[in-house]
DNA sequence: CAGTGAGCGAGCTTCCGCTTGACTT
């Protein structure tokens, strides 16, 4: 017998059947050993750390060390990333007593042909992939630990905390929220004309300039009124619009939210039960690629479904630097639209899978279309001229599966010199607007840019501001407290770096060189504590 | 003697990232 362990009980089920009767597969939910919650665990001068059981990760170690005594060998088939490493790492120090034969085993899909290919292929752990792990989590260890009590001192409040997500995250908030308040609301004014063409179709165009004042509209539509109208040139242009990319964790978050109204922790939720139920791949991931046969199937739903000239390709995409990309795209599992569930899993499905398909599909084919106006009246010293905009579909491609509105019509056909007869002149008004506060989904679509949060904890990063007083959720919007703002004004003074925006790119970085063996890992920890605690 | 207040000490609070089910509200 041989004992294969990963993190999920889900691929656990899968895997076991590819696998057969020789293999015992195993789950770890995670991590199994973690710094100890209730002290630093870290000694802030040497680095060294204190590693304890996770709660209720003893028995299934035990369990675990049980198996392996009685194992020919033991495949460690945690994710390909740093995480997964680490988790590969402390399991091997635990079993390597009960059984020395220990092979690290990695695959990027879950597919009988990857899954065999692992185990052909499973080599040594990376360490250095470990000990960037060590950084990564022994560096946010000490910059929460170490900063959330300055925090109690400076505010006399036992609740408030910092960290390196959780801080610049809350920074946007009250950074949005004050450009909000600081907005001083400004109208302006838009002359318009409405037309007839000959063949008696609408047309509107209006004057390119924003007056302040609806006296300076007024005196130009008062012109325009007395004016003869001509087409004085017609621009077509044609754009290609390519198909949206398949979905990432933040991806769907920020279009759940947006299109259903789910909160991202609900739309983790429903996923994860797809995902359980073997409908789609695992939901968190930060990679965009498609397995090839996966994406063979989709496109046999594309040709039948939609038509031969409606197939795209296949595409890849860079990931962003911070990227892991140890698991797939999150997609259907297979090329079926509707799965035997109801309710908002299924509305999610379909998300899931429109995206999908659609990512597979051919660009869309728009016309931009723009005409410009030649406006002249014995009042005017010059021709005025006026501005008509508008956009016609030519070829719909991957919109069909995933709507998707333009959001302009189209011009009726117009030539050169053609006269318009003028209907109406109007005077619109118009306001600026501020910018519009963050849902959860735009925030975790910006914390994702920004390299800040991973695809396993956006859901969280909410909870955890509205857990310690400083958001508010006002219908979709976040609100920051004014606690909040007070709390970001004095990290932003005391500790700046920690508010930086780049400051996880910066680490990021860094990681890398851990990675790659260019640099110790402890030196990464040190420079940022001190660069951070400002030492 | 009961009530009050100062002083002291114990215990609690906190990070990010990986994964579910067992538990309570």
């Amino acid at each position: 017998m041989k004992l294969f362990i990963v993190e999920s009980p889900t691929k656990a089920r899968t895997i076991k059947k590819y696998l057969g009767k020789g293999f015992v597969v195993k789950a770890t939910m995670g991590h199994v050993k973690d710094l100890p919650e209730k002290e630093l665990g870290v000694d802030p001068e040497t680095l060294e750390a204190k590693y304890v059981y996770r709660k209720g990760k003893k028995k299934l170690v035990d369990e675990l060390k049980r198996l392996a005594q009685r194992s020919e060998e033991v495949y460690l088939g945690t994710d390909p990333d740093r995480e997964g490493e680490a988790i590969a790492y402390f399991l091997r120090e635990e079993l390597k007593r009960k059984n020395p034969k220990i092979k690290r085993a990695t695959f990027r899909e879950v597919t009988e042909s990857a899954i065999k290919k692992s185990v052909r292929s499973a080599g040594e752990l990376d360490m250095n992939l470990v000990k960037a792990q060590f950084a990564r989590r022994i560096l946010d260890r000490l910059i929460g630990y170490l900063l959330s009590p300055v925090l109690w001192d400076a505010f006399k409040n036992p609740k408030l905390s910092a960290g390196r997500v959780q801080s610049p995250a809350l920074r946007l908030l009250v950074e949005r929220e004050r450009q909000i308040e600081g907005f001083k609301k400004r109208k302006y004014y838009l002359v318009k004309a409405v037309l007839r063409t000959p063949s008696g179709e609408k047309l509107e165009a209006y004057y390119d300039y924003r007056y302040e004042n609806p006296s300076d509209a007024k005196v130009v539509a008062e012109k325009l009124k007395e004016a003869f109208f001509s087409v004085k040139s017609v621009k077509l242009k044609k754009e290609k619009v390519a198909p949206p990319k398949p979905f990432i964790t933040s991806t769907l978050q920020a279009e759940a939210d947006a299109k259903l109204g789910l909160p991202p922790e609900k739309t983790q939720k429903l996923a994860q039960f797809l995902y359980e139920q073997g409908f789609i791949t695992y939901p968190r991931t930060d990679s965009y690629r498609i397995n090839p046969e996966a994406a063979k199937a989709f496109t046999e739903f594309i040709k039948k479904t939609y038509g031969e000239e409606f197939v795209g390709r296949l595409r890849r995409f860079k990931a962003r630097a911070t990227a892991q990309e140890a698991h797939e795209a999150v997609r259907p599992t297979a090329a079926k639209p509707s799965v035997p569930v109801e309710g908002p899993a299924s509305k999610l499905y379909g998300l899931i899978f429109n995206r999908t398909v659609a990512s597979l599909m051919k660009e869309a084919e728009v016309e931009r279309q723009e005409v410009k106006l030649e406006a002249v009246s014995p009042s005017l010293k010059r021709p005025l001229e006026l501005l008509a905009k508008g956009a016609r579909m030519l070829f719909p491609g991957w919109m069909l599966a995933y709507p998707y509105e333009l959001k302009q019509k189209p011009l009726p056909e117009l030539e050169e010199g053609t006269l318009l007869e003028l209907e109406e002149v109007k005077i619109e008004e118009r306001e600026v607007k501020p910018p519009e506060r963050y849902t959860e989904g735009t925030l975790v679509k910006t914390l994702e840019k920004l390299g800040i949060g991973r695809p396993s904890t956006y859901a969280q990063i909410v909870k955890t501001l509205k857990e310690r007083g400083y958001v508010e959720k006002k219908g979709k919007y976040l609100v920051p407290t004014e606690l909040a703002k007070k709390v970001v004004d004095y990290l932003s003074e005391h500790y700046p770096l920690l508010v930086d925006y780049g400051f996880t790119a910066e680490v990021e970085k860094k990681l890398d060189e851990v990675e790659e063996g260019r640099r110790d890992w402890k030196e990464v920890v040190r420079e940022f504590k001190r660069k951070v605690m400002g030492e």
